[in-house]
Order: C-alpha cells, then sequence, then structure tokens
DNA sequence: TATAAAAGTTAGAGGTGTCTAACAAATAAT
DNA sequence: ATTATTTGTTAGACACCTCTAACTTTTATA
C-alpha cells in the first residue's frame, strides 16, 4: 500500500506513543519532557514495555531517550504528533456537526479515524469542515502545517463585564455539571456576553441568545472561553517550525 | 478500547480475510468457494500464511474450511464481510461525493477507513450520504441490513433503444478510456438515454444532458448501466438473512 | 493408470508489541 | 548519609502475522 505521507510510515503503536508523549508534555503545563512510567500508564501498558518502543522511537530520531532520564519528542517526532492529533480533532469535528455524533462519543470513534494516513485525506477534510479552528471539546486544531494558535483562554469567572467571548471547552465533565449547561442553553461555540458581575455574593449574569441568565463563581469557572478580541492579550502561536 | 460492535472484535488482518473471501466468492461470478492459493494471491501473502488464518477463523467460525477443500464464509462470516464492504463503499461515496476526491484516489484511503469498527459510524454516514444505493465505482453499497440490492447490470451495448440507464460502472480502467469518458460528458450516476442503434456500422447514439453523441460498440461494451425499470428485470436481492 | 503438476499443509523461524519477574538507578525520607 | 521508596531497565516469554522450506494430497496429463 502505498500513502501519501511525508514521513516515513508509523504502525497504530507507533502514533499512539507520539500522541501520548505530546499530550503530556506541551499539552499539559507546558512541560518539555516525561517520564517512563507515566508515559506507561497514559497508554495503559507496562513501564517495561514503554520502556521498549522509547528505545525503537529513538532509533526513528522521533524521540530523545536516555537511559534514566525523562523523555522528550525531537522536532521530527513533535510534527507526527501535531499531524495525528489534527487528525483526532479535525474527525472529531466532522463526528459532531456532520454526522450528529453527540459530545461523548466522538472521542472514541476519533481514536481509531486518526490513524488515517493521508495528508491529501486530512487538509480536504479541513476544507469541507471550513477550517474549524477549535474541535468539539474546545480544543485547538492544528493547521495543516503544524500551527496551533492559541486563543487566551480563561474561565468565564475572569472575564470582563462587557466583553463577549466563545464558549470552547468546560472543565467539569461530570453528567451533573454538563446537564446544568445545557439547561442554561449554553453551548460550545456559543456567544456569551458579560453583562455585569455582582461582588457581594459572587454572581455573575451574562446574555446568550438575547437571554439573560445568572450564574454563581463556582460554575463560571469551569466553563472556558476564549477571548480573541481581548486587549493586550496576543494569540500564542504554538510550534511554528518555520 | 469499546466499540460498538455487535461481534467479537476481529483485527485488522482477519477483517481483510473476510473481505477477500467475499470478494472471491459471491462477487465473483457467484461461486461459493475459494482455495487457498487463490485467497493468498488476492490478498498478496503466501499460502501458508492464508492457511494458518483459515484455520483460525473457522476457530471463530467466520469461515467453513476442510483440509485440502476449498473454503467459504459462514453466515456469521459472511454478515461481518457484508459490514466491512459495506463500510468500505460508503467511505469512497463520502469521499468523492463530499471532499472531492478522484475516481482513482477512493480506494486507497478507503482501504484504510473500512476498518473504523463503529456501527453507528456507518449508520450515520450512511444516513448523512442520503443512503447511496451505489458507490463511485458503481458497486452496489450494501444497507445497514446487510441488504444487497443487485439492479439489472448490463453493458450499454445490450440496452434497448428508448430506454433510460444509469451508468453505475466502467469495465475498462484503463486513463486512455477513461480519459475519453469525460470527454463525452459521461460520467458515474449520469442518466443515459438510448436514441438509436446503427445495425449496419454497430455504433449507438446516445443522449446525455441533453446532448447526443455517437459512441462505437467496443466503448459500450465498456459502459455498465442499470436499468432498474426495465420490464421483466426484477431486483435480485443478495444476501438478505431474514 | 501411472506420473507429473498444481494445490494445499506443516514445521520452524522472525519481527512487533505485549507481558512478568528480577534487577539497577535515582529520588525521597528518616 | 544511609535507607527506603519510587522510577526505570533488562531478560525471557508469548500471541499475532508473516515467511521459507519441506512435505502431502488432489488434480490433470501423458
Amino acid at each position: 500500500m502505498l500513502f501519501t505521507y511525508l514521513y516515513a510510515m508509523l504502525s497504530y503503536t507507533e502514533e499512539n506513543y507520539l500522541k501520548s508523549l505530546f499530550h503530556l508534555t506541551v499539552e499539559k503545563n507546558d512541560r518539555e519532557e516525561t517520564g517512563t512510567n507515566e508515559l506507561a500508564a497514559h497508554l495503559f501498558v507496562k513501564p517495561a514495555t514503554a520502556n521498549d518502543m522509547l528505545k525503537k522511537l529513538k532509533e526513528k530520531k522521533l524521540v530523545n531517550y536516555e537511559k534514566y532520564s525523562k523523555s522528550s519528542l525531537t522536532k521530527q517526532g513533535m510534527m507526527q504528533a501535531i499531524e495525528i492529533v489534527r487528525r483526532h480533532r479535525l474527525w472529531e469535528t466532522f463526528l459532531f456537526d456532520k454526522l450528529g455524533f453527540s459530545w461523548d462519543e466522538v472521542h472514541e470513534v476519533a481514536e481509531q479515524l486518526e490513524h488515517i494516513q493521508s495528508k491529501k485525506l486530512s487538509d480536504k477534510l479541513d476544507k469541507f469542515l471550513d477550517y474549524p479552528a477549535y474541535d468539539p471539546h474546545g480544543d485547538v486544531i492544528p493547521d495543516a502545517k503544524g500551527v496551533m494558535k492559541q486563543p487566551a483562554k480563561k474561565s468565564l469567572a475572569e472575564e470582563m463585564p462587557g466583553h463577549t467571548c466563545t464558549i470552547i471547552a468546560v472543565k467539569d465533565n461530570s453528567s451533573a455539571f454538563l446537564q446544568y449547561v445545557n439547561k442554561t442553553g449554553l453551548a460550545l461555540n456559543k456567544k456569551v456576553k458579560i453583562v455585569s458581575r455582582e461582588l457581594y455574593d459572587d454572581l455573575l449574569e451574562i446574555e446568550v441568545d438575547g437571554k439573560k441568565i445568572t450564574v454563581s463563581r463556582r460554575f463560571a469557572e469551569n466553563i472556558i472561553v476564549a477571548c480573541k478580541r481581548c486587549p493586550g492579550e496576543i494569540n500564542k502561536i504554538k510550534f511554528p517550525f518555520t
């Protein structure tokens, strides 16, 4: 089989290791490296297994690995990892937007779809979806060159009155919370305007779809929003490699 | 990982064996069984390898296999094979219709996509594509229950003057032929009306998109059409299992 | 029908990705 | 600073899918 892929073909498993390394480093508190045990736990394999794979990926120049120390992705490994993450998030967007999958169903299927290796496919899918910036979970989708435009993320509780922002994620994934979110009329990608903040009892008045509602601070802290036009908060660009 | 799949999880490889068995039996002159060597050749593996897998699939009750004789799919194996073929053809349709892949590009990518195991996904994709009956190559797409509605297939050369039929496939896949097809304005799923047949020099006058063109018998023989309303030619239904 | 050819099978081996069990190094705690 | 704990490594084994080489059965042919 011939695939339109720039780099050496990676196995399904190798791709999962790169993806886990990505999540455990750059997407987790901007760390740069991760330990063997942590990687193993993330992939639900034993440390011995992860150790073998790290050596194999070092051989392929995708991972920086030295005995008894933390590991990280090489530039090449990072580029491949970003492409996998891109595919995953594009598919999640497709499943949610086009096929009508629910929020919680998309991940599992996207775990499989992300391994379809065809640059042409991800690029055409990206176009079909009209170049989405965020997936249904509110995570940034890398563009065709691997650039991840990071919006100024903050919780709804931190937002300034008068500002309008977009809901890009929720912190709390409990069904109780999600049901409450639905009940309020809030949803991903909805625009929310901060009407006022009541300092005395820490309540926030917001406006969604023209309707005004009041929410608690605890609630607002679990709603993550992007405010792309907040003055002084320029979008950070991660991993441009240019 | 949990997949919404009725039967025991099959590996990528096992799925390919079932698919090949399907193609080599039911889709090839309505045969019922196939030999180990033929199966091996179809999958580009050695007979020894295919032999091992046949024994394994017999164990899983997906294949009827007896030493030194031909093999076939069990009912269970057939159902799984049909689901794989269904996924393949739905994805081909998606790639062609929605993403703008060309005719010859869809197969390779669909080879990967067909292994995504989620009944919910194929059913939702089917709905999204508005329940297509044929894939871009003109092959029948099994429905959600595995039923394959076989149209009365014939070559354009056999069609009766006055009849209107739909192009569902081409026999000749050479680029010379395909380019000629494009030039004439013919394409998959296009409706073609047979205007007249010139018996003396075996030329056929047809009408596509309101334009009348003349083609040779050799050309017409390589265009496969479905004529669903041809009198006396009732659609056959394959593998209903009901 | 006896023999040659084709088709199918078995045994033994290798690569990948996983495991367990035993060991080594690094880090934390007393 | 020595010991205990955590973290990481190695060795050996196994399942899966593949191979080659040698063998057996079936089929075709002379």
